[in-house]
DNA sequence: CGCCAGGGTCTCG
DNA sequence: CGAGACCATGGC
């Protein structure tokens, strides 16, 4: 089972386009990927099944994950409206370059500037009209105002540090995936543009890490609403702290639910 | 126009 | 640890 609008459209990831309705592109990887829901299970038009599988997680147990939740009013709410969002598997770097371009912009604009990285530094796959997220090497080689015309701004030398100590080895992914929670973040931490809540966010969507619990603006302010007494100091490290643990061992799941219900009511009510 | 957006970093207590 | 300044950009 899978909501597959919700798993695309909820702000993990930033590439996937609806070509038409229930009919959705994007790339895994380097690979063009087509697919659509066919009375609740996901159909593979075009693409790898096996790594469609991979990505969408579909091996995760969602009951599971559920069980897990606390059962108030705003969770169950969340439920409610995000029932079937997965977390999904995505390639570290893609995950984490994204993530550092995304610090002070709204979803739309990381969509934009992902497009753009693509366009001007991606290799293009073949068949499609699609370019795969710029290497590690690619973008260490760009220059910063080729960065900034993606629209990067105060991002580009971040993205463009980081992807230099990626391509040269001295911030070794792959290699970091064996270390536990604590650790990887803590490495991801020493790149440059990359702070705790890119770190968790990394953690989260690109390390397979589900009890990573990112704290960005949306949340601070769902947890001081709904979970927090009055006094207590709400900084993002103390929400962080305070609430992960009672979210449980899938509290970035929790945390994403809940991220994806309150910006879409949001904007809603906004009109 | 002012405000805000999936923040990070530096400085100063 | 925490608060504040600063960092660019775009949509409303």
């Amino acid at each position: 089972m899978i909501n597959l609008r919700a798993t695309l459209e909820c702000g993990q990831v930033f590439h996937w386009t609806e070509k038409e309705v229930g009919l959705w592109e994007g790339l895994i990887g380097k690979e063009l990927t087509v697919l659509r829901v066919e009375r609740g299970q996901l159909e593979v038009v075009r693409g790898n099944a096996t790594r469609v599988a991979r990505y969408f997680a579909m091996d995760h147990d969602l009951a599971e994950v559920y069980a897990g939740f606390p059962q108030d009013e705003t969770m169950l709410a969340a439920l409610d409206f995000c029932r079937g969002l997965r977390i999904l598997r995505q390639p570290a770097w893609e995950c984490l370059a994204t993530f550092i371009t995304s610090s002070m912009k709204q979803v739309v604009h990381i969509r934009q500037m992902s497009f753009a990285l693509r366009e001007l530094f991606g290799r293009a796959v073949p068949g499609s009209g699609w370019r795969a997220y710029p290497e590690p090497a690619r973008l260490a080689g760009a220059s910063e105002n080729e960065l900034r015309a993606c629209g990067l701004g105060y991002r580009a030398k971040n993205l463009q540090a980081t992807a230099q100590r990626v391509a040269s080895g001295e911030a070794d992914l792959v290699g970091w995936e064996v270390l536990d929670d604590d650790d990887l973040r803590e490495a991801l931490c020493t790149l440059p543009g990359v702070g705790r809540k890119v770190a968790n966010c990394a953690l989260l969507f690109g390390f397979g890490r589900l009890s990573a619990f990112p704290v960005d603006t949306w949340i601070a302010r769902i947890m001081r609403r709904s979970y927090w007494r009055g006094g207590q100091k709400s900084t993002p490290l103390a929400l962080e702290r305070r609430l992960a643990s009672r979210f449980g061992p899938h509290a970035g799941y929790a945390q994403q639910y809940l991220f994806h219900h309150a910006r879409m009511t949001a904007r809603r009510a906004r009109g």
